[in-house]
DNA sequence: GGAGTATGCTTACCGGTGCTAATCAACGGG
DNA sequence: CCCGTTGATTAGCACCGGTAAGCATACTCC
């Protein structure tokens, strides 16, 4: 047991570095300034599950309320989001994509992620297998 | 080919998705307040690769080098950096751990991020052996 | 050897991201 | 109806990165 919990300790250590380096790499080899990754983050979240309130996509991308507060101030500035009374809780407020938003992840989804993708394609599938795995249990992490 | 471009589009989304959430938990999970992530990683370069400029620095943790002189200014008001002058070439500095940062390093990998250890611990091999690949893989391609 | 260019570090400034604490409104149980 | 809870926001802080510009030193070329 040693042994793996040597390995385990570099693998922190090596896992570590390579992530910090990497989504500093993601962040800012964007082609695409218009919109943050935060915010984009935010959208695709929209897109996926659907309109809901600020707690609710603060608890989906994993940040505390307030951060979320900003992100939604921001998108509502650019004219992404539609903030909305909740129909029976008036404490509420329905965050909802716009159909500038809607147009904007289609363009994005269209460039999907350019750099990344051409970076990817360019692995061996073996590569892109391990990735894919690894995107899995990281997020798995984050969760936990 | 064309599943193959779908899915990697879709890996590049889930990555980025997964790689975002987990670098923001592994910097607010640490342990160890007193120094930062980003300055921990300039002291293991360091550790690792002996004494360089800030330039050189900078490079290896491929930020520009007005960061990593911040940086080091705040890692020398902590004692854990000494800032000599270039043998030869005035322009330069050489940056190098002092006593102090050896020990909070030997610290750091006694405690050994504590909680990403205790994560990984608890993942089958097979999932650290994945990990392990894609620490690599993602390096490449931050580096390239 | 001196003028002009290149290099390395630093300063000044700005924006994004996330946190906690505190505030305010609205809900809901007793 | 009062009081504790919940949801969103505001205020303030810290960290992290970038660009532009300044300045000293090194190098190059005539």
């Amino acid at each position: 047991m040693a042994r793996t919990t040597l390995d385990t300790a570099a693998l922190a250590h090596d896992l570590r570095l390579a992530v910090m380096r990497f989504s500093r790499r993601l962040r800012n080899q964007r082609v695409d300034t218009s919109v943050t990754l935060t915010h984009l983050a935010a959208l695709s979240t929209l897109k996926r599950h659907g309109a809901m309130s600020p707690g609710e996509l603060a608890g989906h991308e994993r940040v505390q309320p307030p951060s979320m507060t900003r992100v939604v101030v921001a998108l509502e500035g650019k004219g992404l989001v539609s903030r909305t009374p909740h129909p029976t809780d008036r404490r509420q407020v329905v965050i909802d994509l716009t159909p500038a938003a809607e147009a904007l992840l289609t363009e994005e989804a269209r460039a999907r992620e350019a750099w990344l993708s051409g970076q990817l394609h360019a692995l061996s599938p073996e590569d892109r297998a391990t990735l894919r795995e690894a995107a899995r249990i990281m997020d798995d992490l984050a969760s936990g």
